[in-house]
RNA sequence: GGCCCGUUCGUCUAAGGGUUAGGACACCACCCUUUCACGGUGGUGAUACGAGUUCGAAUCUCGUACGGGCUACCA
């Protein structure tokens, strides 16, 4: 018997939901679907700096527009809550504790100051970003250089620390990446991560394990920025509850703006929207532009996302959500980066505008009018749209 | 700098040893059309480079180059 199919979309609440966002959860929804599994929304929300207000409802305003509705998650429910891990704080603690206990990992002392010094002191033209790492831990503050009785005093004081995963010297670790085939990293050139924060809450990279354990996650897909910390994950894998428990991988290729990995940040800049749909920064009062605004039918915005790097081997290329779910294979996700093309975007709406019967385009485009100040009745508009032989919907 | 991933038309991609290297978007031309679009027909356009394996390589191996990502008490 086939461990039970549990996929997870783990997003920060951190601002707008951008394209290569939605596409881990349409990647992620697809998965579930056509194996008969669930598909569970958490919500990393570990950082509280980054912390902004109003984005958790607009991601789960944003899954549910483009039809993407998970069966677990803190607004779904579930039997494997709490979905935030801010609520889960307390059992992170213990999963560090003990490994520090068994020596995978140690309680660090170090100031940022200290840390600040460190990479200045160490920094030279071979070496420009040091790392904390195996050949400068035995050079800083922790229970690996301070005596037992002197780190014990420092946690009994309340003096503020991190825990670091203690990283073995000299081993291969790999594993089998659903898209990419084995991958391979040397331990020397991986640095010991902080698993738990000086304010008691996890970092991703101790969250995403024991959580995906918890949660009985059976393959876990993300982006392909998370390759190089794949060593950390499957290492306290090791440590934790035994490599056998972890899930599939699949690193999903970078969405690419005009230049590079596509950002939030630069939202205006590229001449199309990122986002999904609208987002008002509560902070910087920016709004940024949304795919749904500007037009597109959420059974374009899918489509276009789902052949963004993947196809089913065909020369088709327009398909409803229940189809992509019968074609779709992660095995034909491909490996390189895909830079968006706005124009094949448009191209995509464009079709599915055609498909679409009037009655039902009636309801945006009389959003779109009234927005414009421009009001009309149902049956006129309904007539018009079909005399006019549909034309983009969007205005640009 | 180090590590990891990648490399087929401008862009998204097909072709998993033998094809005139296929399709889509964009672009160009022509047709349709009272205009602009839409639509139709056709066209330009790619295997990064160098070795090797093989009767035969876009496809397998190695090297080089280039691109991207990571290198935070962010995810």
């Amino acid at each position: 018997m086939e461990k039970k199919i549990r996929v997870r979309f783990a997003p920060s609440p951190t601002g707008g939901l951008h394209l290569g966002g939605v596409r881990t959860v349409l990647y992620n929804y697809l998965f579930a679907k056509q194996n008969k599994g669930t598909f569970i929304v958490r919500i990393e929300d570990t950082d509280q700096n980054r912390y902004v207000d109003g984005a958790e409802d607009y991601i789960f305003d944003c899954l549910k527009w483009a039809g993407l509705e998970p069966d677990e998650s803190p607004r779904h429910g579930g039997a494997f809550g709490p979905y935030r891990q801010s609520e889960r704080k307390a059992l992170y603690r213990e999963y560090a504790d003990k490994l520090v206990a068994e020596g995978h990992a140690y309680y660090a002392f170090d100031t940022p100051e200290d840390l600040e010094r460190m990479r200045q002191d160490f920094k030279t033209d071979e070496n420009p970003s040091p790392q904390y790492d195996l050949t400068i831990r035995m050079k800083m503050r922790n229970s690996l250089t301070l005596s037992p009785e002197e780190t014990a005093a420092l946690l009994q004081a309340g003096t503020r620390h991190v825990v670091r995963i203690k990283i073995p010297e000299n081993r291969q670790v790999s594993f089998h990446d659903m898209i990419r085939g084995d991958v391979q990293f040397d331990t020397r050139v991986v640095d010991d991560k902080v698993l738990l924060k000086a304010d008691g809450m996890p970092t991703y990279h101790l969250a995403v394990v024991v959580d995906d354990y918890l949660m009985q996650i059976s393959h876990a897909f993300r982006g392909e920025e998370w390759l190089p910390s794949a060593p950390v994950h499957i290492l306290l894998w090791e440590y934790l509850f035994g490599i056998d428990q972890m899930p599939k991988w699949a690193h999903l290729p970078l969405i690419l703006g005009p230049q590079g990995k596509l950002s939030k940040r630069d939202g205006a800049k590229y001449g199309f929207p990122v986002f999904a749909m609208n987002w008002n920064d509560p902070k910087t009062k920016e709004l940024t532009e949304g795919f749904r605004e500007k037009g597109f039918l959420p059974e374009a915005f899918v489509n276009l996302l789902a052949l963004l790097g993947w196809n089913d081997g065909s020369e088709r290329e327009i398909f409803t959500k229940d189809e992509l779910v019968d074609a779709f294979s992660m095995e034909r996700v491909h490996a390189a980066g895909a830079r968006f093309d706005y124009e094949k975007a448009k191209w995509f709406n464009h079709e599915w505008i055609k498909k679409t019967d009037a009655a039902a385009l009636a309801t945006p485009v009389k959003k779109l009018l009234a927005d414009a100040g421009v009001h009309t009745a149902d049956d006129a508009l309904i007539n018009v749209i079909n005399v006019e032989e549909r034309p983009l919907l969007p205005s640009s």
